[in-house]
DNA sequence: TTAGGGTTAG
């Protein structure tokens, strides 16, 4: 057997990690020139390689070196391949490959390295095509059985989305060890088959803390918090390690759950353990507390910590713009900017959303179009449809339709249900046709564009027009989606579903729910009932407006919730206006902060006043719509 | 010198 003679690492090369930046690289390097180091063709191509998987900024640095060297090793090479592989410019990597290929040096061929890092390369391009050549190559040179090229070739299939590629590899591998069970486990989650993934878990016989976190991605990336949840409660039970990354998954499956309190037990963990922080686990920390409806404590996080990634900015201008604090979001928007770190579609998404909260339309234009002009990010459905949403929450419903007929793209549904909310907060019945009509031609079902339009009428009082359209909905077979709210009380989900009196304390929450009417009567409080009379559902008419199921989730809030602790809510539709008034009026009459999610942002309520916008608020009749800025 | 798990929107 051939035996490789291993070279350390000159000490000089190992100084390289502890540099914080390329002009500290640059010193070092002059230091192993002077010293002649670098003619040692094994430290050339430790030096290239440190310099080139340190940072990918530094890839072109790495590139210059290699320029000035004929010869480089089949190291060197492999290193260059894998820093490109993690690179921005992925496909560069197989100039590197086609380097080893067509090497003047007889003795370089692609080894098991090699193809570890391309076929990575492959994943990141998601290249189909180039992913299979680069398998039969992997054949062709015999290297088909090795454990690390099949880890890696599983990983590709899995990004490729071909999950009976992954089998066929999984199933060729002798004796796969954990980290390959691992990588396929991890591509079952991936691909969409996640009880198969489940099933490797429980019947693998070994287990470390990465095959753990895995199993917990899976669920939550497929939407199954709950379960992510209960995995990691097991994997804390049986004592397995549990580190940053464990911190991140778990904290988003409370984002999606919305479950504050679980999250903020992880924070204290966190804390308490001294859990490493990286800018994953602060973003994650932030994006937890924010999309909780707790924005002053992601801020909190936000400023507190130490680097800060186009992720955790986003999540943060995007986190205050969610909660009602557009200006604020725009405020962070510019610091982003001013601290260097390039924006990208999704901050946009963040930045538009602050416009719209506070309709500042000028100044959401100016940001639309500096994403093409300024940043070379082509505008995609999301911000169209957030521009409409703009001009229409301002009541320039014209210029959002004569922005929707601009589009580049065919207009999906967001946009032109954004159109049809804006009619609806404005009365346009002629816009709302068009618009409801749209939407039917792009989703038939589409439950929300009847309601929408439905109550456009009964505004009019055409009850006539109301009856022919849930006519139209009933021989469609379309339905309403009910209105459901969740609450959390003492780490315990309650559920409410409009009409459903299940809940063991219903006979409470009936009766908080009277007092709460009496108190609003004597303060004066009339309720608008025009969406009772044109309700589209029979068995919600009667008593429909203080049976929403927001109001029964609050009632169960005041009941439940002992002390000053705020009442959050979660809903699955946009909150009523109605339900919108009287949150704002029971804040002020049992002294209680009220946090209502919709499906839309956050409602904040405190002392009678929408938390941020009091100045607005005060300029219209309390029931009237629209309010700029609320909705 | 190589392989498996993590964050922003929708």
């Amino acid at each position: 057997m051939k035996s490789v003679k291993r070279i350390a690492k000159h000490p000089t090369i190992s100084l390289l990690n502890s540099c914080t930046t390329l002009k500290e690289m640059k010193q070092i390097h002059a230091q192993l020139v002077v010293k002649g180091i670098l003619n040692n063709p094994h430290f050339h191509g430790q030096f290239v390689a440190t310099i080139a998987l340190h940072n990918t900024t530094n890839l072109d640095y790495a590139n210059k070196l290699l320029n000035h060297n004929n010869n480089p090793t089949l190291f060197t090479l492999n290193s260059m391949i894998r820093a490109y592989s993690k690179s921005s410019t992925p496909s560069k990597s197989f100039h590197f490959y086609a380097n080893i290929l067509h090497s003047n040096n007889n003795n370089l061929s692609p080894d098991n390295y090699t193809f570890t890092f391309l076929v990575r390369t492959c994943a990141q391009l998601q290249a189909h095509v180039t992913g299979l050549c680069v398998h039969g190559a992997v054949i062709k040179h015999g290297f088909e059985l090795d454990p690390h090229v099949q880890t890696g070739l599983v990983f590709m299939y899995a990004e490729l989305g071909c999950l009976s590629s992954c089998h066929n590899v999984f199933d060729g591998a002798v004796e796969p060890d954990l980290v390959t069970q691992t990588a396929m486990l991890n591509a079952c989650a991936k691909c969409g088959d996640i009880d198969f993934a489940r099933k490797m878990f429980d019947e693998m016989p070994e287990r470390d803390h990465v095959t753990w976190n895995a199993m917990i991605a899976g669920y939550a990336q497929c939407g199954r918090s709950r379960e992510a949840l209960d995995v990691f409660h097991l994997m804390q039970m049986e004592g397995v390690k549990l580190n940053e990354v464990s911190m991140v998954l778990v904290l988003s499956a409370c984002t999606h759950l919305q479950v504050l309190d679980h999250g903020r037990w992880v924070h204290a963990y966190v804390e308490r353990y001294k859990v490493r922080m990286t800018v994953t686990l602060g973003t994650a920390l932030v994006d937890m507390y924010a999309k909780c409806g707790n924005v002053d404590r992601a801020m909190q996080v936000f400023w507190g910590m130490k680097e800060r990634n186009v992720y955790t900015w986003s999540s943060a201008i995007g986190g205050l713009a969610m909660n009602g604090f557009g200006e604020e979001s725009l405020d962070l928007f510019n610091d982003m900017k001013r601290e260097g770190v390039q924006p990208n579609g999704i901050t946009f998404i963040s930045v538009l959303k602050g416009c719209s909260v506070v309709g500042l339309v000028e100044e959401g234009r100016k940001h639309f179009d500096s994403m093409r002009n300024v940043y070379g990010i082509g505008p995609q459905l999301e911000h169209y449809g957030l521009m409409v949403d703009m001009y229409g929450r301002a009541g320039r419903l014209k210029e959002a339709l004569n922005f929707i007929n601009s589009m580049p793209m065919r207009p999906h549904v967001g946009a032109w249900s954004a159109l049809l909310h804006a009619c609806r907060m404005y009365k346009n019945k002629e816009l709302g046709e068009i618009a409801q009509r749209k939407i039917v031609e792009l989703e038939d079902k589409n439950d929300g564009a009847y309601v929408l339009l439905s109550n456009i009428y009964a505004d009019y009082k055409n009850w006539e027009s109301v009856s022919s359209l849930r006519q139209t909905m009933k021989a469609k077979g379309v339905k309403k989606l009910p209105g459901c709210s969740v609450i959390e009380v003492d780490g315990e989900v309650h559920e409410f579903i409009v009409g459903d009196k299940s809940h063991p304390r219903y006979d409470e929450i009936e009766m908080k729910l009277e007092e709460i009417s009496k108190c609003l009567r004597l303060s004066g409080y009339v309720a608008n009932t025009n969406p009772v009379l044109f309700d589209i559902e029979e068995e919600e008419k009667e008593d429909a407006l203080s049976k929403h199921s927001e109001k029964v989730a609050i009632a169960f809030g005041l009941i439940s919730l002992k002390g000053v602790v705020p009442i959050r809510v979660v809903m699955n539709l946009r909150i009523c206006w109605d339900c919108h008034n009287v949150a704002k009026m029971i804040s002020k009459i049992f002294n209680r902060e009220i946090i209502v999610r919709d499906r839309n942002r956050f409602h904040h309520f405190k002392d009678g006043f929408v938390k941020n916008v009091q100045v607005l608020w005060l300029s219209f009749t309390f029931w009237y719509p629209p309010i700029r800025g609320e909705y």
